[in-house]
DNA sequence: TACCAGGAGAAAA
DNA sequence: TTTTCTCATGGT
């Protein structure tokens, strides 16, 4: 994937859905936290959960230790996965007090902070780079469902290809640049949500006029089953 | 009723 | 090493 073809993809994006003004969290810890829950689970599912846990006053590390795991996943239950997810939100917010909290962890490079949230128990790739962006501000590209969908079927990435290897391309191909990684992931997610879905509407797709030229069998969603 | 959603870890092959 | 299974609620 060349720059050229990267920065095509993000102005048609853009002009199609605008700013999306990511990620909704009052604190990074906020942030943080959505991260975890929003793990194969829709956003709105996510504010109920991030709702039950600032209603109960317990929206920090150490508030969050201090419940029982059965209140907290009772509180996360809107997330789905509560049971998991209350486990893997316990191991964080562990974590996260070991290493000193924000003002520790935002002093690290990037590449050591990466490996050590990789440490954390239920914390994979896209959850850690979603934090590294939304709540650390690094450049990084957040790779997910929607941007392998999106990306294969302009024919921009092969299939198949690993998560370090797409995230890599979009960094070589754009360079360091929050801001635009910011705005990127989360138009790709707006777009993935609204069109480019696993059974595509892609008559009102803003990038069908590139899908045509990059792939012609997978734009229209003559491939996929109806 | 079935599918899908801002994945990750464990178990099985 | 790679693939499959499990976790679960809520909207469409």
């Amino acid at each position: 994937m060349t720059r050229q073809q990267a920065r095509a993809v993000f102005q048609a994006l853009y002009h199609c859905w605008g700013p999306q003004h990511w990620w909704p969290g009052e604190t990074p810890f906020e942030v943080m936290v959505g991260a975890i829950l929003t793990q194969n689970t829709s956003w709105t599912n996510v504010e109920r959960a991030i709702g039950n846990l600032k209603a109960l006053g317990v929206l920090e590390a150490g508030a969050i230790l201090a419940l029982s795991e059965a209140s907290l996943a009772e509180a996360l239950r809107p997330s789905g996965y509560f049971n998991v997810k209350a486990a893997r939100l316990r191991a964080f917010c562990r974590w996260y007090l070991e290493q000193g909290g924000f003002g520790v962890l935002r002093r690290l490079d990037t590449p050591t902070l990466r490996e050590r949230l990789f440490s954390v128990h239920g914390i994979g790739p896209e959850t850690a780079d979603d934090i590294l962006l939304y709540a650390f501000e690094r450049p990084v590209f957040v790779v997910d469902a929607y941007t392998r969908r999106l990306f294969g079927r302009l024919g921009l990435l092969p299939e198949g290809l690993d998560y370090e290897s797409i995230r890599a391309a979009f960094e070589q191909a754009l360079g360091p640049d929050t801001a635009c990684f910011n705005e990127y992931h989360a138009l790709i997610v707006q777009h993935g949500k609204s069109v480019c879905r696993p059974r595509p509407r892609c008559a009102e797709c803003c990038l069908s006029r590139l899908c045509n030229s990059a792939n012609p069998d997978t734009v229209q969603g003559s491939k996929q089953k109806a």
